[in-house]
DNA sequence: TCTGGGGTCCTAGGACCC
DNA sequence: TCTGGGGTCCTAGGACCC
C-alpha cells in the first residue's frame, strides 16, 4: 500500500445485544432483543427472523416467539464504546467517532511504528476481543467511503482490506445499496433504470444521472462509485442541532395534551444546550398525526435561545400553527422539537439577554427565566434529573424509551 | 396502547438586498 | 412588450444514517 492514504473504518457488530450475550453467557447463540415495548437492538440471532430495531416489540414477537427480550445495559454500552474508540486511538490520533459504536481513523501516518494498515486493523480486532470481548469488524481502504463498504462486507466479525491496485474490481462488483446515502427510495429510482451495482452506476452517464437523482445527488454518487472521496477524517465534530421527539400512540390534538409534552421536549433540548453553553436560533417542530403523515414548522428568532420556557413557548405557538392548518386532524402519534443554529460555546447569560430587542418587561421575564434554569440546572446536578420537573414524569414515562438509551443516542454539542 | 429516537444533508421556492 | 442576476437567509419536506 505504498504512499497512498490508509483509512480504516470500525464498527462493532451489532453492539447492544452483543453487550447482553457478552454479559450473560446463556444468551449467546440465541435471538435477543434489547427493549420491551419497541426493539431497541436484535442480535444477528434475532435479525435472521428478520427483526430491526424500532420493530414493535409485538410484531417481533409474532415473527419470532422465542426471542428473548431484555433490559438494557446503557451505561456498558457506554462505557464499552468508549472503550473501543480508546483501543483504536492507541495508534493514531486521528479518530473520528460516529457514533457510540463506529469510527474512522486515518493510519497513513502510523505505520512506521505499528506495521501495515492491515496490521493495525488485526491487531484492533484482537485486542476489542480480547480486553472487551466482543467482535468488531474492520475496514481499510483508500477513502473513508470505500473503507465504510469494506466493514459493511467483513461483517460479521471480520476484517476487508482493500487494495488501491483493484479497489474498483472490488467495489464495482457490489450492489448499490451499499453505498453511504443510498437508501431505498434511491435504490429503487436505479433500479426503474436498470442499475443495481456500483459498476452500473460507474458506467452510467453522468447527466442521466442527474436528471434522476437531482444535480448534487448524482454527481456524488458517480464519484463515489469511481472511489472519489475528498473527505478527510474530522476529529473534532460539533452537532448542528439537538432535539429530542417522543412518540404518543394517539393523542387529542389539544393543547392540554400538547403542552405538557412540549414542555418535556423542551426542557430535555434545553438543559443540554445550556450544559455546553450552546443556545440556538431556530425552533422547529414536528406533529405526526395519527395517519403518520408528518409535519414540520420551522421559526427562527434574532438572538439565541437557550431557557427552557422560551424553547417551550415557541413551540406551543408552532404546533397551535400547525393545528390550525389541518382542522380535519383530531389526533397526534409524535412530538418533536430541534433546536438549530446553535451558537459557539459562549457565556450564555450575555446571549439570552435580547440585543436591544423587546421592551423592559420581555427582558425582565427573560431573565427570571434564565435564573429559573439555572436553579433547576442546580437541583438536578446535585440530586438527579428528576429531583424537580415541569410536568409530572409519571405521566409521560409509561410508554416512553428509557432515558438512558436516548442519552447514548445524543451527540456531542 | 398498531411504527423509536437523535441526528445529517439536500432541494426547491420565496423574500429580500444590492 | 419586455423585466437582470447574484447572494443570503429562511421554511418545508424528504432521504438517509446509526
Amino acid at each position: 500500500m505504498s504512499q497512498a492514504a490508509a483509512i480504516l473504518h470500525a464498527d462493532l457488530d451489532a453492539f447492544y445485544a452483543s453487550v447482553e450475550q457478552m454479559l450473560e453467557p446463556n444468551l449467546r447463540g440465541k435471538p435477543v432483543a434489547v427493549g420491551g415495548g419497541v426493539v431497541l437492538a436484535a442480535s444477528y440471532e434475532a435479525k435472521a427472523f428478520g427483526i430491526t430495531s424500532g420493530m414493535p416489540g409485538r410484531r417481533a414477537r409474532e415473527l419470532c416467539p422465542q426471542l428473548i427480550f431484555v433490559d438494557g445495559h446503557f451505561s456498558e454500552y457506554q462505557r464499552l464504546g468508549d472503550a473501543a474508540i480508546t483501543v483504536i486511538g492507541d495508534f493514531t490520533p486521528a479518530v473520528e467517532r460516529i457514533s457510540i459504536d463506529e469510527a474512522f481513523a486515518d493510519v497513513t501516518g502510523c505505520t512506521h511504528l505499528f506495521g501495515s494498515p492491515a496490521a493495525i486493523a488485526a491487531a484492533i480486532r484482537t485486542r476489542v476481543r480480547a480486553e472487551l470481548g466482543l467482535a468488531i469488524s474492520i475496514g481499510v481502504a483508500r477513502t473513508k467511503h470505500l473503507a465504510k463498504v469494506a466493514s459493511q462486507v467483513a461483517k460479521p466479525d471480520g476484517l476487508v482490506v482493500v487494495d488501491p491496485a483493484t479497489e474498483l474490481q472490488f467495489l464495482h462488483a457490489l450492489p448499490v445499496e451499499l453505498i453511504w446515502g443510498v437508501g431505498p427510495a434511491t435504490k429503487a429510482r436505479l433500479a426503474s433504470q436498470g442499475i443495481t451495482t456500483i459498476g452500473q452506476l460507474a458506467n452510467s452517464r453522468p447527466r442521466a444521472l442527474d436528471r434522476l437523482l437531482g444535480p448534487a445527488a448524482g454527481t456524488k454518487l458517480f464519484a463515489l462509485a469511481w472511489n472519489q472521496d475528498p473527505r478527510q477524517i474530522q476529529t473534532h465534530r460539533r452537532a448542528h442541532s439537538a432535539g429530542a421527539q417522543s412518540a404518543l400512540g394517539r393523542k387529542p390534538a389539544a393543547e392540554r395534551v400538547f403542552r405538557p409534552v412540549l414542555l418535556q421536549l423542551a426542557d430535555r433540548i434545553a438543559t443540554r444546550l445550556r450544559e455546553k453553553s450552546r443556545p440556538g436560533r431556530t425552533v422547529t417542530v414536528r406533529v405526526r398525526f395519527a395517519d403518520l403523515r408528518s409535519v414540520t414548522r420551522a421559526l427562527t428568532v434574532p438572538s439565541p435561545l437557550s431557557t427552557t420556557l422560551a424553547i417551550a413557548d415557541l413551540a406551543t405557538e408552532l404546533v397551535r400553527g400547525v393545528l390550525a392548518d389541518h382542522p380535519n386532524e383530531k389526533s397526534i402519534s409524535l412530538l418533536g422539537i430541534s433546536v438549530s443554529h446553535l451558537g459557539d460555546p459562549a457565556p450564555i447569560m450575555q446571549l439570552e439577554l435580547p440585543l436591544g430587542l423587546g421592551d423592559a418587561r420581555s427582558r425582565r421575564k427573560d431573565v427570571a427565566r434564565a435564573k429559573a434554569d439555572r436553579a433547576m440546572d442546580a437541583i438536578r446536578k446535585r440530586f438527579g434529573r428528576d429531583a424537580v420537573n415541569y410536568t409530572s414524569v409519571a405521566a409521560n414515562a409509561a410508554r416512553s424509551v428509557p432515558d438512558a438509551f436516548r442519552s447514548l443516542a445524543e451527540k456531542m454539542l
